[in-house]
DNA sequence: CTCAGTTGAGAAATCGTTTTCCCGCAAGTT
DNA sequence: AACTTGCGGGAAAACGATTTCTCAACTGAG
């Protein structure tokens, strides 16, 4: 690999001129960058990208910390991460804690390390383990979850409203017992949409039934578990709304052995669009989250902070929109 | 943040001995180790890796080159990559080249500043975007497609054995005209897809004709728009190969629309299985590549190439298994 | 008691950039 | 003619670790 010391002896000049004519500056004669620019071109040189950050003391690569990287909510969020980085320059590293906080402690030590310009993240729980980055200065937006502890930019949902409006319309259409399917305690929107699926049961003056509410992991194999456990008890819930696409398809899977039939035998609302929740019979009601939008979002926050914007915290809660279907009324 | 300078005072050594002493050296005497650790840990050392990575002229970096996040197998196998890279010590960058060599060319040419160890890459077509990883020396592993011009450790599944199977079966179901909707000509999987598919029929002695087969853009909409096609020429398929789980549900959506139903109207066998393959009615029958091995395998390849391993590049083809459902039989 | 051999640790070079500082030269001013 | 100004570009410092030299002190053998 060609440094720029290679280049300079080529063009005749010195380090200095070689990373200034390369960089644009306008003070160096227009003839020489020629120069310097042919000579570079001539031994394919190509900075160094790690010299230069030491040297600058930071890097254009921005983290991204999130909880599943096959949950394809998360994924579109990297995607509109992705996009927004891209086209200002910057590229994104992926890192797949999978909710746990070690996994998540290990990469803020390599993001740390590795000296980022920033984090975006989808916190597993508490803030403990991205104590690190503030102490460092390293900027960090959270997604998804808030950051209890922490003041720091953060882009949400409703999830609270959005269940909220989802089990209100299950009411609506009529079914009586109506049952959440969750995720696990202290995971902060598997404990929003609760409460939403609560309030909404007391507006409605509905008696909130604790044996209609389960917990599982935010995956299939446990909310197949849980859906089946709560489909078999005495009196059975008539309706339920599931806190993501990955335990929809837990559900639907219990739903199928059980010859539940969504709609006509339990009314079905789940988070999360998917490419598929037309294609079930019926077809899924769900509540899509603007999930790229969060992505483009939070990037724009971080780079802005990289950018020096010292102004306080802002925390953006976008909206989530019930897309009603066939699973959702008889 | 602490620099190596401030251990060293505050632990009353050289910062050669602080270096020696947190790396492990043993010729460092016990006592004085502790010491510099225990500084090293009141205020809060963490090394840089920037410049470790500058002065070892290496890093503990990987970088993963797909072609499409938000396509479930493509994650698989991040994840399969990830884990295993992980447990070696290396951190994963997951780049999203969405099947566009402007943007694979750009992205090489970031990790190539970046310094990164190594390249697990699933080529977007010809190779030429990938050439300067190997002018610098840079090890490579292809997944999924090949590299043609070339030699580099390759991780692939046997498209072509699989379709052919997966077209044989139909046959063997007794569906009579079977069609083929596959990706862009020159994407190397989606030309094997093809090519196993006219094995099976040559094989079977069938007639392969060329209008019903389709190629569309590995997405949802263009496979949509090219089975509604293909579903309405005059003597349309009564089966169908697609080549992947995202352009199935395009076929399932025409399907729907034009009230075909699967196995009774038409046989369907698709790519890639899915977490929601069980949940249409009927049951999608697919053929299951084993993504996540893949991305072991791969990470495995390119650590050894990494340390130094300099035999001659591997080519492991993997299996993919025909997962027989309700969609392919009447 | 001396000298070779071992061990532990500091000084300094190094990685490849960026950036500061400084100097020489030319043009403009009085 | 002497004196500022300004501009272009070179020399060298810096970034923060690792690693090679190098050397002092200590050990043990003769």
């Amino acid at each position: 690999m060609a440094t720029m010391r290679e280049v300079a002896g080529r063009a005749g000049v010195s380090t200095a001129t070689v990373s200034r004519a390369l960089s644009g500056n306008p003070t160096v004669d227009p003839d020489l960058a020629a120069r310097v620019r042919s000579a570079a071109h001539a031994l394919g040189y190509r900075p160094n990208g790690v010299a230069r950050s030491l040297r600058r003391q930071t890097t254009a690569v921005l983290a991204l910390i999130i909880s599943d990287v096959e949950n394809p909510f998360f994924t579109a969020i990297a995607r509109g991460v992705e996009d927004t980085a891209q086209s200002a320059g910057y590229s994104v590293v992926l890192c797949n804690s999978d909710e746990s906080t070690a996994k998540e402690r290990r990469y803020v030590d390599v993001l740390l390390q590795e000296q980022v310009a920033g984090v975006i993240v989808s916190p597993t729980s508490a803030a403990g383990a991205l104590e690190p980055l503030w102490d460092n200065g390293t900027p960090v937006v959270a997604v998804d979850r808030p950051l209890p502890g922490l003041e720091c930019d953060t882009v949400l949902v409703d999830s609270r409203v959005a269940a909220n409006v989802a089990t209100t319309h299950l009411a609506a259409q009529g079914y009586q017992r109506i049952g959440c399917l969750t995720g696990p305690v202290g995971v902060h929107t598997a404990d929003d949409r609760l409460a939403g699926y609560r309030d909404a049961l007391r507006a409605a003056k509905r008696r909130s039934a604790a044996d209609l509410v389960r917990r599982a992991e935010f995956r299939t194999v446990g909310a197949k578990r849980s859906a089946a456990d709560l489909f078999g008890i005495a009196e059975p819930p008539d309706g339920l709304l599931v806190a993501n696409s990955t335990m929809a398809t837990g559900t639907l899977e219990a739903m199928s052995e059980l010859g539940l039939r969504a709609g006509r035998d339990v009314g079905l609302v789940a988070f999360d669009d998917s490419p598929w929740a037309t294609l079930v019979d019926p077809p899924l009601t769900v509540i899509s989250q603007p999930a790229y939008q969060i992505g483009t979002m939070a990037a724009q926050l971080l780079l802005a902070r990289i950018g020096g914007d010292a102004r306080a915290p802002r925390t953006i809660t976008l909206n989530a929109q019930l897309v009603v279907r066939g699973s959702s009324h008889r």
